[in-house]
DNA sequence: GTCTATATTTAGATAGAC
DNA sequence: GTCTATCTAAATATAGAC
């Protein structure tokens, strides 16, 4: 305890803190690459060094080390900026990250789809994550709405947040499939769009000032 | 020889056929739930009544189940029909095929993610099943173009192409961790919007009539 | 905190009887 | 064509030495 104060960057607990981090980031890496289920205790013990005894002593279980992955994940997460329409144009800047940080949406998009079976442990957590992400858009459209940036419906919010949602992802899968799509120059030029759709009061979804095609 | 050409509904492979369509109907949803790495083969050969030897014997390797489980899946995938916007707007009995086929969209992305990982038996699979989806989208769209029915410049056929696959896909991963959504209405409405915007020559990404905005 | 050693279970795959 | 039995490898997890 008075040692812990006395030095906080080598305190005593500064190598075990470091070793977990190193776990914690390897596990991130083959979870990504093979999935959880299929992602060994071994293969990522190999990957820093050490034995998977000393991973279950560090996490109690893999499971336990999953909930650190997606805790990791979470706290790592490069966050959107700004408010109202600034909000989502940094989101150019979030896919720039991915594409140098490619094992990092890969870790999302490959936990994700194996989560929508619902046995899986981290089923939960890509639920309220998908919630969080829809109702954060959702906020940042009602503040643009606010300071008269846009002009959309109440009731069409959030499916447009739903939708520039689910448009992020599905690009992103294309771009892990074939690294050769341009992902910053497809999002930027969508991101422009959009919110020039938005200003001009119209969106994905919603009626686009002349009545629908016949039906 | 002879056998099997005097009845051919009851010929001596019937139930040799019978029994591997079995075996990969239960495979498609094991992988669907658990991925293919994560799959086991006792457990897709306990879904049908046979031993893992059994599933060995049919189709040598697991990865060769694997092939056996893509090939259905190409087979069986319902088509989209119709020329120009007719085809898109097709879509919506697709998404409604889906809703009542969970394993069927499960099991394609559960696998596309999974597959991402460039060892991953099923990337080549994958990879061009999106080329192919993506030429076809295209395809249509320069036939409606063709038609006089949209007003959309070549060079942004293919980007609007990509990202209408790219919502689709994205909107189904919320729809498996969140069954409660709409999938069908939602595309529905979607497809409305989208086709009645190609129709005014304007698109997902493209330039909307006025400048962007500035930057 | 990490190792070695091991217990236990499960995986893919093979051999041979029927 | 399917089974039982088995091989070998690899999985998670535990126990105890250092």
């Amino acid at each position: 305890m008075a040692e812990q104060a006395s030095e906080s960057s080598r305190g005593p607990y500064r190598k075990g803190i470091e070793r977990r981090r190193q776990i914690v980031e390897a596990a991130a890496k083959i979870f990504a690459q093979y999935g959880y289920a299929a992602g060994s205790l071994r293969h990522i013990a190999a990957e820093v060094g050490v034995t998977n005894a000393a991973l279950i002593k560090h996490f109690g279980d893999k499971e336990g080390l999953l909930t650190a992955v997606l805790d990791y994940w979470d706290r790592e997460a490069v966050v959107l900026s700004g408010t109202g329409l600034e909000y989502f144009r940094s989101i150019c800047t979030l896919m720039e990250y991915h594409t140098t940080h490619r094992g990092f949406i890969e870790l999302f998009l490959t936990l994700a789809t194996e989560a929508s079976n619902p046995e899986h442990p981290a089923r939960e957590f890509f639920v309220a994550r998908y919630n969080k992400v829809v109702a954060e858009f959702a906020t940042h459209l009602r503040e643009a709405q606010e300071a008269g940036q846009v002009a959309l419906p109440e009731e069409r919010v959030e499916q447009e947040a739903r939708a520039l949602v689910a448009l992020l992802d599905g690009i992103e899968i294309q771009w892990l499939l074939n690294p050769e799509l341009d992902l910053v120059g497809f999002v930027r030029a969508l991101l422009e769009t959009t919110i020039e759709r938005w200003q001009a009061g119209h969106g994905f979804v919603a009626p686009l000032g002349a009545k629908l095609t016949e039906t």
